[in-house]
DNA sequence: ACCCAGGTGGCCC
DNA sequence: GGGCCACATGGG
């Protein structure tokens, strides 16, 4: 990246709009990484429909899906889109999870970047994804890339629309503070600024982005 | 009737 | 390495 951006002061005018975020709705780690699969090309209501409707039938556990018929998984998480693809996904991963590791704990117990390498082995888990667990379920700091982040960064500091998702978060990780809590509150200021503001794509200059950046002076 | 959502894997060249 | 496509549901 050859052009300087004031990323601390571009989190300052968010968090100061936005508030301290510092999200992720779910609540035990084995309803993060669900979630963070589940919301794969999907709205969040979508999910937390899903979600709820696992609760109700004691399927957010990784012994549940660990041991499920794909079939019955699948109309209990329907709400989402793909959701047998990844009824199928949740199976393997946590059958993986629970013969190699026995627990989300053990696996985690990793160090980061090889916890990094074995969630990206895992079909149904890909950059953002692996990220998103490492960072909110694992707690470990890892900054989350996602199609918000490359929109803002695209429309704000003109940066490539099409960079690698590594070289973005190489970006980030070597120019903010190394602060777990900033690390998700980041992120999740991204998510709010691109939910509420940033709709339209293609992105036109009539995009509401353009006149929250102006307010809050981006 | 479109277009889109907090991606990913497979296949092609 | 990049360029397509399928995956499937709910909302605007």
């Amino acid at each position: 990246m050859t052009h300087d951006i004031p990323l601390e002061v571009l989190y300052k005018k968010l968090r100061n709009h936005f508030g301290f975020l510092d999200w992720w709705p779910g609540e035990t780690p084995t309803e993060i990484f669900v979630g963070a699969i589940l919301t794969q090309r999907n709205s969040w209501k979508n999910v937390e429909k899903a979600i709820k409707n696992m609760k109700k039938n004691n399927a957010l556990s990784i012994r549940y899906i660990s041991s499920c018929n794909e079939q019955v998984l699948a109309k209990i998480i329907k709400t989402v889109g793909f959701s047998s693809q990844k009824s199928r996904y949740l199976k393997q991963i946590f059958i993986d999870i629970l013969t190699n590791y026995g627990s989300l704990e053990n696996l985690f117990a990793l160090k980061k970047e090889a916890l990094r390498k074995k969630l990206l082995s895992m079909k149904g888990i890909g950059n953002e994804t692996a990220d998103s667990i490492i960072l909110y379920a694992a707690g470990k700091r890892k900054f989350v890339i996602d199609a918000y982040t490359k929109r803002i960064m695209h429309r704000v500091y003109g940066i490539d629309e099409n960079i690698k998702y590594e070289k973005l978060q190489d970006y980030f990780e070597n120019n903010i503070k190394k602060d777990l809590r900033l690390y998700k509150d980041f992120h999740a200021q991204f998510v709010e600024l691109g939910k509420n503001y940033c709709k339209t794509r293609p992105l036109c200059s009539a995009c509401p982005l353009n006149l929250v950046c102006r307010k809050i002076g981006l």
